[in-house]
DNA sequence: AGGTGAACTGCTACACTGTTGCATATGTCT
DNA sequence: AGACATATGCAACAGTGTAGCAGTTCACCT
């Protein structure tokens, strides 16, 4: 999947989506926000920073790197968007959906990673669930599981 | 967890054992690759490079940073340890158990991490063991498990 | 409308983790 | 001991993410 087949389109409504999200929080919609969020809800997958950096720069809204960073990390603060951990030492990030959002389990789902191309997943309908026992001493408060293996788009 | 307190002593059994553990692999014992394994054979948890540096350099051995990273890869490489991604961004580092080592499933265990120190354990004894379903395409061929909560040292 | 204050943005500089290239040192084998 | 492969150390670099600060924009309130 090429960076600019997840462009959004300044004129989709995707970018009024992002926009009126944005208003329903309560919270500015600045141009670097609705970019940012429109780009996230435009795409099945994770976005990696440089991806992010790149399809604003191509749809005509190049942000400052700093900016961008400043941005994913208050619509995390806002529930619009989570970001995952992978083993390439990169925080990849996606939009929230509104039912994610609604649900007391927002966090709790899980992830696929390409092994090949390193793509990243949510699978929403995939809850964990296992039954297991800790050491003594250890508490679990969450729990995440990742999956690796094959994506559709890099079959031989 | 202090770091002195995982530190290896030269005259312990535990380099000895890192001693012939490489050897028994065929490979040749130099000081920086049996004091690593050593440090790690000599602690539950997995430690960070710097953590391992620094447990290096107060045993005496100080190791060049690039150096510490050659002998980690390396003896990832021979199968003598395995490494930990984490939401951190740094890897952490442990060494294989004898058992491990012998079963097919070498890598196949869950770890635990704390949220408030960081530490992270690896949790032998905790086979993952689930049933899903995946979107069509998508081929599953590991799956990691990750508990997330407070650990012994992090008790209230 | 215009002013005010909070916030957002962009620039620069920095810290940390990890890698590459190359010269030197070390270990192993004969 | 000598030759050769391999391991080590140094320097320089790349990528990701953060901190400080000045300048700009936005929402709100007269």
């Amino acid at each position: 999947m090429s960076i600019s087949s997840v462009l959004p389109s300044q004129t989709s409504g995707a970018s009024l989506q992002a926009k009126s999200l944005i208003q329903e929080a309560g919270e500015r919609p600045t141009l670097s926000r609705q970019v940012v969020l429109e780009i996230l809800l435009n795409t099945p997958r994770a976005l990696t920073h440089t991806e992010i950096a790149s399809a604003a720069a191509e749809a005509g809204n190049a942000l400052d790197r700093v900016t961008l960073y400043r941005v994913l990390d208050w619509l995390i603060d806002k529930e619009l968007a989570h970001k995952i951990a992978s083993e390439d030492r990169v925080w990849r990030f996606n939009a929230l959906s509104r039912d994610a959002q609604n649900s007391s389990s927002t966090h709790e789902h899980a992830h696929f990673q390409c092994k090949y191309c390193g793509q990243l997943y949510c699978l929403d309908e995939l809850r964990p669930a296992f039954a297991f026992t800790l050491p003594p001493g250890f508490q679990c408060e969450h729990a995440e599981l990742t999956l690796r293996g094959r994506c559709p788009d890099c079959q031989d």
